[in-house]
RNA sequence: CGGGGCGUGGCGCAGCCUGGUAGCGCAACAGCUUUGGGAGCUGUGAGUCGUGGGUUCAAAUCCCACCGCCCCGACCA
């Protein structure tokens, strides 16, 4: 491809509207361009590597036998129905109606529709197992697109589903696709981490996160020091028994005044102590009941533990009055003590001593509580997120640290969920009638396509893996007035070409220097200059840029020794 | 959805407070010079000032409504 008969537009400022790097380098290198809101036209370049990035991803789910097909993005809606989540999804998905009226939504992911499928045209343990993938365009009502490509209202991902007679099986076709992943991410050259996480509105018993580890990342995970623990910050357990050095308070429980002290921030500033002894007293809505969770003053609630410990289908922070309802008192003044709904307190409370708890009653708090001594019927449960900092749940005296990733892929076991909703049966050896069991399996392909621009630049622009840069190697011809430059350049051109290795010819009739900024920008692996300096000793100029070294190699041998290069670095 | 900010040639911005000929830099185009890390000179083209309404002799500027975009937050105690 010539420059010059390229759209290649790049930019020497990051446009006001790119935060992380990867999103600017994303638009001044020509990549991709914003039309409105989380919607994003693919330049060629752009286009090129994306296409890259999903040949991988195709060669490695055919390699773990996965088929491909491809469904439609338009669904009706009451497919949706049947599994109860046209309700649960209904704000992330696009509604539309067509001229008969009917009701349709955009797809934003397809378990409804594949299960629908299998539900028609599998019958037998005979047909059982299959994964099918498809790589599509999914379009999701996302509340605030962010981050270029990271977070967008339509996207490009490639979803997997198994299923399978048994559960060894569901096991197995689980553990392929998890291997097939990281295989895919390595050939994309990101580093990711594997993550315990929540299944969220997919449902299902357990999952894998893929996070790629970017401080831009818009997900919290924290990760073991000393064992291979590592879980999403929504997902990650507190350890079941929290060392804690209760004081030595035993005294007896005592109403003092706190006026106008409603906050953690407040009280613990007007008594002088420090926020992890507060209990920090939240009334909520489970499936419409008032409960009350404590933790730690310290501490954030996790609502997802919440939800799970309590076994809510609906679960909602109370509105001011019903606190003031079930507390007696204005907000900010709720504490378990004398509380009349049932109380559930996070495992870091668990024989706390010396606390501050609010009295239920406008300006006071409760000092010197005792947990077991002071507070009647309460159930522990792990209700707080976990820090870094905190002792590992897996291993023994381990610590865990916080780290911030951008979810690539994710891996999820489903069990039956979908297929006893949709009816996707099967006759087994003995002719009983059994639901298939089901995985689903996901990659954000445009998503991965920008984290492995966030992993891989510099100061100068991305320095592309080999494997997904959109040309492998940039001929510079530096100066088109001379022609000894450009025939040389025009040859290895050619012979570049000739020999598989799609490169790019820059030929505009530019100074060197916007030439040198713009291939480092772009970032292909290999630039290589022809210019009359070094043409003048019989040689050109190959700069890897990754690693800036360069090597100077007469024209002939140049190209061998880059398809030599180019094939390495795709096996490595 | 709540809060904040911004909409002025392709991009980045000034002008608005205090109403009176629409400007600057970059980019683009033409010519000449220049050619190993974002060149110089000369010239040229390009803007319904987000949209609609109002006030006024006169509106980019003041008022109202709407639209779009960006940031922060969204049960965060």
């Amino acid at each position: 491809m010539r420059w010059s008969r390229q759209l290649l537009p790049t930019l020497r400022e990051a446009p006001l509207e790119a935060e992380i790097p990867s999103h600017q380098l994303l638009l001044r290198a020509g990549l991709a361009r914003r039309l409105g809101a989380g919607l994003y036209t693919f330049l060629p370049a752009g286009l090129r590597a994306l296409r890259k990035v999903e040949q991988i991803i195709r060669e490695e789910m055919d390699r773990a036998g996965a088929l491909e097909v491809l469904m439609p993005a338009l669904q009706p809606t009451d497919l949706w129905a049947r599994t109860g989540r046209l309700e649960t999804l209904r704000d992330v998905m696009f509604h539309v109606r067509d001229r008969q009226e009917r009701d349709l939504v955009l797809g934003p992911t397809h378990e409804e529709v594949i299960t629908d499928l299998v539900a028609r045209e599998i019958n037998s343990w005979r047909q059982l197992p299959r994964t099918f993938y498809q790589i599509q365009t999914k379009f999701r009502d996302e509340i605030r697109p962010r981050f270029g490509l990271m977070r967008a209202k339509e996207f490009i991902m490639k979803d997997a589903y198994s299923f399978d007679a048994d559960e060894a099986g569901a096991d197995a076709s689980y553990r392929a696709m998890y291997s097939a992943y990281e295989r895919i991410f390595q050939r994309c050259g990101v580093r990711t981490k594997a993550v315990e996480a929540d299944t969220g509105a997919m449902g299902g018993k357990s999952s894998h996160e893929f996070m790629v580890l970017a401080e831009s990342g818009e997900d919290g995970l924290v990760e073991c020091e000393r064992c291979a623990y590592a879980a999403n910050r929504e997902r990650a357990e507190s350890a079941t028994a929290p060392r804690i050095e209760w004081p030595e308070d035993r005294a007896p429980a005592e109403i003092v005044a706190t006026p106008g002290a409603r906050t953690i921030e407040q009280v613990s500033q007007y008594l002088d102590v420090a926020p992890s002894r507060l209990v920090k007293t939240l009334i909520y809505l489970a499936d419409s009941r008032p409960i009350a969770a404590l933790v730690p003053g310290d501490r954030e609630l996790n609502e997802i533990k919440l939800r799970r410990a309590t076994g809510a289908e609906a679960l909602t922070l109370a509105d001011d009055a019903t606190i003031e309802r079930v507390t007696g008192a204005p907000v900010g003044f709720a504490g378990p003590i004398g509380l009349n709904v049932p109380i559930w307190a996070d495992l870091w409370l668990r024989g706390g001593r010396g606390l501050i708890a609010g009295a239920n009653r406008a300006d006071a708090h409760v000092v010197h509580v005792d947990f077991e001594r002071d507070v009647g019927e309460l159930a522990f449960a792990d209700l707080a997120f976990a820090r870094g900092g905190d002792p590992c749940p897996r291993c023994s005296d381990g610590v865990l640290r916080e780290q911030r990733g951008i979810e690539v892929g994710h891996v999820f076991r489903l069990g039956t969920k979908y297929s006893r909703a949709l009816g996707a049966e099967f006759l087994d050896e003995s002719g009983v009638r059994k639901p298939v069991i089901m995985g689903c399996y996901g990659i954000g392909v445009t998503r991965t396509l920008q984290a492995v621009i966030e992993q891989n630049r510099d100061e100068q622009g991305i320095r592309w893996p080999i494997s997904v840069a959109p040309w492998s190697v940039e001929v510079v011809v530096v100066n088109l007035q001379n022609a000894a430059c450009v025939e040389t350049g025009e040859r290895l051109y050619a012979e570049l070409g000739a020999a598989g290795l799609d490169p790019l010819l820059d030929d505009r009739d530019a100074r060197p220097g916007v030439k040198f900024n713009d291939a480092d920008l772009l970032g292909l692996p290999f630039r290589v200059t022809v210019g009359e300096r070094s043409l003048a000793r019989g040689v050109v100029e190959i700069r890897r840029r990754a690693g800036g070294d360069v090597v100077e190699l007469p024209p002939a041998e140049a190209v061998t020794w880059l398809v030599g290069q180019v094939r390495k670095g795709l096996e490595g």
